[in-house]
DNA sequence: TTTATTTTTGACCATATAGTTAAATCTATT
DNA sequence: AATAGATTTAACTATATGGTCAAAAATAAA
């Protein structure tokens, strides 16, 4: 019985991820989540209340497996060349395996920039910036990355994995018109945005 | 009274754009597009006729706008590390005028690739690139851009730009956090993204 | 086997929401 | 002023949807 209620909570979870994934919360019908994990539709409020909650379990399990898929690269011990091309091989990886990742979480978070806010007060970014520094003293000098420059640099970085994700549909649709892949160019793309950034900061 | 009508389809368009900017085309609600415009929900049927048809006529004067800031950059007769510094100076600029524009566009083109597949074909890409092809032949050479990796370096160059407002509220916490401006780091990024782009492709 | 507990279901409820309709009001034309 | 046509409104409809509830079914405990 443990047995099945834990198959049923997880059918359902996945089935909510699924469908939360592909319409976004507004978008998204209980009746098709449970459709979709073959159960009725009063088990959804039996194990999880109410649709927020289950959004909000589903919601937290991404955000986490997102994060957990940046952290390595802050202990990898590497050089700041050889982090950001290990960097953009993992995370673009992570991207392909779930290409409506991006858009998905990029869009919740502005619907409800409340929950974002909060997991955010939750992470000690200053220990992340102060572990970096230690790490790459003399790397950030020659480079030029400053305090001041962090916040620039940071997001290039990140905006060069997310953002083909993110415009996937846009850019697939005019690849497709002009005979590229969208799959060769994301291939490729683990190899060019880490040198693309790495020419970007060398001087 | 051709002039009331004008002012009322205005008023509606106007309220409309406001709100599902805001909400997304699943989140809005058509009273409250009304209330927005002071007037009766049913003058919203009697001028646009449904929920659908008042979204495309906002989307697609949103994307007519935006494509209209891309435009320029193309006819202007600069060197193309004038034309980055010029495009960057006023696509962000555009941006920080309409800060919501990037993450609906994104997300809306996400949850209808339909309507975004036809507004595409519209477009002659192929001549585009032949006239950044013809214009700046030398400069292609020597900057190694191909067709093959030109998809790769368009792409680049949006993300810079986009991606800093497509996850505006998820970039904003973190700064806040850290004890840094966006609106500052918004200004300073129209000239850090063009050096950013030119260093990444000068060799 | 009987009883208690947990899980699952179908029927139901309240509400929100896009859309309709017919009447009222306003505007222009004669 | 009278008529015709356009605009605006309030009341209404149909339906979708999140959520509840009590009973049935399944499982565990006695």
């Amino acid at each position: 019985m443990i047995e099945n209620e834990r198959q049923t909570e997880e059918k359902i979870f996945e089935a909510a991820t699924e469908v939360f994934i592909e319409k976004g919360m507004d978008g998204a019908r209980m009746q098709d989540i449970a459709d979709h994990a073959g159960i009725n539709k009063s088990l959804l409020h039996y194990y999880y209340r109410t649709k927020d909650r289950l959004f909000s379990a589903v919601f937290e399990m991404i955000a986490g497996q997102l994060f957990k898929k940046f952290s390595p690269v802050f202990d990898e011990n590497l050089s700041l060349e050889e982090k950001i091309r290990f960097f953009y091989r993992e995370h673009i990886t992570f991207l392909q395996k779930n290409p409506r990742l991006a858009s998905f979480v990029l869009n919740e978070i502005n619907r409800n920039p409340e929950r974002i806010r909060k997991f955010i007060q939750g992470i000690d970014i200053e220990k992340i910036w102060a572990t970096l520094q230690a790490q790459h003293k003399e790397e950030l000098e020659k480079y030029n990355i400053t305090h001041e420059n962090i916040p620039q640099l940071m997001t290039s970085i990140a905006a060069m994995s997310v953002f083909p994700f993110a415009g996937r549909v846009l850019i697939a649709s005019i690849m497709e018109k002009m005979g590229y892949d969208f799959d060769d160019y994301i291939e490729k793309r683990k190899e060019y945005a880490a040198e693309f950034v790495i020419n970007a900061i060398r001087k």
